[in-house]
DNA sequence: CGATTTTTTGAATCATATCAACGTACGTGG
DNA sequence: CCACGTACGTTGATATGATTCAAAAAATCG
């Protein structure tokens, strides 16, 4: 049930039966269908996700309703709208699943409670943070330095479980391209 | 010296005078000039700089030669490259000053000792890197969303003192176009 | 003031978006 | 298990936006 999720954990912060014990008090699992949300603008976002198995996204409606995704969570990868939950504010992002999914659910309470309770909580959460800050910063450095076909070229290469169960349309999305661009950009990269 | 550091600081957390002497003794500071280094491409970032004042940038360069600016640092704000800092691996950005700037600086070293023995450290270093990371989310939203000129009437409106004070070329390669391109947006942009 | 950096402009070219249409695959209910 | 509807990917023609290269103004620095 929470396998993956002290999988990942433990590869971190080395934990003890009892702080595993401890912590998995303040965890929750929820399964979610496939188009389900998870959470939609406007609500505020209660609790982060690590996705024991299955996909999500996360993304934004524009003024003319076009989707414009700005994650994928795969198994391992937590997902969330982190500012409408540090803040209570509403949520600016739409998450909802790619696949049928499970899910761990850590609530705002549980993050501040174990954050007090337990240290290696927190040093996890550091862990965590600076990892997807730093992927974030790739992103953006490929963003503004690469063409579209390099930029997919390097999702391929980086996340090819992404490309393979993720529809292609969601993809250019995530690019900061369009459908018909993308399939383009991939008829010319054929052969090479 | 530390002024705006511990400014910010105590803003986050509220430090007692001993644990903010405690804290100096692990500071260093540094001035650094208009057009130098903090830090080349494939030497081992060792240190992270919190900017007292003044003004540096962060930027990849391509096999053109072309600077893409990744960030910008005013006054308290931190730059460096996490990841090289992290891992002692090579950096993949150059950082130098974009006016005469006093920085204060965190070493590797600094950072994992007060980690040990100051657990406000910690969270003042979660707290910090949360809301980079925000910061990031918003800006590869933006970047996958928005076209050229609403970016930059966002980066007008949410950052005036780098529009102010950065050449506009730096600002067309932070926005991921060209000088031409942004001067041309300006202009249609006038009177709006 | 002279030198350098920065911004602007023009014209040609290239990349991406748009709109509309078509073919295919998929899964869901009958 | 088949049929139908929806979602997905591709293609074509055209429009729009961005880049490139070259050059000249304008601003800034020492």
């Amino acid at each position: 049930m929470y396998d993956l999720f002290f999988h990942h954990f433990n590869k971190k912060i080395p934990l003890t039966d009892e702080e595993q014990e401890l912590i998995k008090g303040y965890l929750t699992v929820k399964k979610i269908r496939k188009r389900q949300y998870l959470l939609q603008e406007g609500d505020v976002c209660k609790a982060s996700a690590f996705v024991e198995n299955g996909a999500l996204r996360a993304y934004t409606l524009d003024e003319n309703g076009t989707e414009h995704i700005v994650q994928f969570a795969l198994e391992g990868w937590f997902i969330s709208d982190m500012y409408s939950m540090l803040t209570s504010e509403p949520a600016t992002y739409n998450i909802d699943a790619l696949e049928d999914s499970n899910l761990v659910l850590l609530s705002r309470s549980a993050v501040e409670e174990l954050q007090k309770i337990c240290p290696k909580f927190q040093a996890f959460q550091l862990q965590l943070i600076t990892s997807a800050y730093i992927a974030l910063q790739r992103r953006i450095t490929s963003s503004i330095s690469l063409s579209l076909e390099e930029r997919y070229q390097n999702l391929v290469t980086i996340y090819p479980d992404i490309v393979r169960r993720v529809p292609q349309h969601m993809i250019a999305s995530y690019l900061g391209s369009k459908p018909e661009t993308l399939s383009r950009v991939r008829k010319k990269m054929v052969g090479r």
